[in-house]
RNA sequence: GGAGAGCUGGCUGAGUGGUCGAAAGCGGCGGUCUUGAAAACCGUUGACGGGAAACCGUCCGGGGGUUCGAAUCCCUCGCUCUCCGCCA
């Protein structure tokens, strides 16, 4: 949520830079709404204020002994006239709350202008693909080949985008989450966190998925519980600073989290159907940071290189780039995203995306921190990003680690968490 | 699932219809004392909204109701705790 305050003084250049992530604000509304607003608060205050008093004073009188009755005479109409206008200004209020929480994050200045990810901006290109002798095959392909890998008993299950894995695969699945919770931990100086997975409506709002892509999401509806799929742990782990004032000495807050993620893919029919890409349930590891104000830019450069460091440390080519105007998400002011190359697929696919949100999640969560110079709570900033989607890391590993016979060497960061294991080969 | 007890400021906790935004303690901040620190003592200290300010308003788990007036009474929902039953 933006901060009202802003919205009131400075309406012409929210509305502006609010354009480059294409959203058109209604100016003409939000104006209106404002002004009818500021009158009927001002109109309700001076009524709870006469209320205030004369129902002092009666309390005055009657403790004196004095007749009351004139008093109460006065009153009579005033109660009703004051629950009208609470309950006008309280709709009213209702009306500009929705408005405000459909209102994205503001781009931070240093976010390239453009509508689609062809105009993100390239940071970093680290690593060099590497050239194969023989035709790369695509994961898909080598999984059905190892074995292991089968989007055809997970489609029997549950349907499509959904897999099993069994096996040396699973193993090196949950291998790459051991490895990436033990870097983030032990060298990156995260705290590991274990979170529900199923959330409040008032949860996601926090983090700004609602109300305005409920259709993203998967929703539990039944006659004692109305949950959802967390879509990433962005969403609990923010949340644990929900409506809580943080003490400044326990700032930076870093968590490290690894759940599964669930997205319903509504707006994605025939995109990406074919293998691990794109699923409606995967593995992800995310870091999620809460800092001061003044901190959050140094942060997010920190945390996007926690998340490069897996990638390195894989020995992974990828590419870093900023995401454009257009291309940014609904709650960040920026986002780095980093890309890793797939043989398979011949080209930079997204493997994390790192943002700061600002102060935008905290004000709708109410997450604050205590400034020990103003002696005042302020909100928090709050930070996130993939480090790293598990599902296309092992996508990455297999693509990139292909050998001519299809097995698939087994990077050395991976191999104490695979028993020692090197290769994975067919059986 | 059944029975009962709670939910008050950063924290603990008093307050059962009127001058209560709320005692007291802890914590925080400022000061006295001290070479310095601790202890002790004194003072101060909630959040949010509107306003240039004076000031005004809202907030005692959420929502609704009774009343001139609600932290306090009623209804409802949520959560926490204790006991019983069931259970990975």
């Amino acid at each position: 949520m933006l901060d009202p305050k802003l919205l009131r003084t400075e309406l012409d250049p929210v509305a502006e830079r609010l354009s480059r992530k294409g959203y058109q604000l209604d100016k003409k509304l939000y104006e209106k709404l404002e002004a009818q607003r500021k009158s009927l608060q001002v109109e309700t205050q001076s009524l709870q204020s006469e209320r205030n008093s004369k129902s002092k004073s009666i309390g005055q009188a009657k403790a004196q002994g004095q007749d009351i009755k004139p008093l109460l005479v006065e009153v009579a109409d005033l109660g009703d006239k004051l629950k009208q206008a609470e309950q006008e200004l309280d709709s009213l209020q209702k009306e500009m709350d929705d408005l405000l929480l459909g209102i994205p994050n503001i781009p931070d200045e240093s976010v390239p202008e453009g509508d689609s990810e062809e105009q993100n901006a390239q940071v970093l290109v680290w690593g060099e693909p590497r050239v194969f002798e023989f035709e790369a095959k695509d994961h898909v392909e080598l999984g059905e080949q190892l074995g292991g890998l089968d989007f055809e008993t997970a489609a029997k299950l549950s349907g499509s985008r959904f897999v099993t894995m069994t096996g040396d695969i699973a193993m090196l699945h949950r291998a790459l989450i051991q490895f990436m919770l033990t870097e983030h931990t032990e060298r990156n100086g995260y705290i590991e966190a274990y979170v529900p997975y199923l959330v409040s409506d008032t949860t996601l709002q926090g983090t700004g998925q609602l109300p305005k892509f409920e259709e993203d999401l998967f929703k539990i509806d039944s006659e004692h519980h109305k949950l959802y799929l967390i879509p990433t742990a962005e969403v609990p782990v923010t949340n644990f600073v929900s409506d809580t004032i943080v003490e400044h000495a326990d700032l930076p807050l870093k968590y490290v989290t690894h759940t599964p993620c669930f997205r319903s893919e509504a707006g994605s029919y025939g995109r990406d159907t074919r293998g691990l890409i794109r699923q409606h349930q995967f593995e992800k590891v995310e870091l999620v940071q809460m800092v001061k104000p003044q901190e959050s830019w140094e942060a997010l450069e920190q945390l996007t290189s926690h998340a490069e460091g897996i990638l390195q440390a894989l020995d992974l080519p990828y590419q870093k780039v900023i995401l454009c105007g257009g291309d940014l998400g609904f709650s960040a002011a920026k986002t780095y995203d980093l890309e890793v190359w797939l043989p398979g697929q011949n080209c930079y696919r997204e493997i994390s995306s790192c943002s700061n949100m600002l102060d935008f999640q905290a004000r709708r969560m109410k997450a604050r921190w205590r400034n020990p110079e103003t002696d005042k709570p302020e909100l928090l900033h709050t930070l996130n990003g993939s480090g790293l989607a598990v599902g296309r890391t092992l996508v990455a590993i297999m693509e990139n680690y292909q050998q001519a016979d299809g097995s698939i060497v087994i990077p050395e960061a991976l191999r104490p968490f695979m028993r020692g294991k090197a290769l994975i080969e067919a059986h």
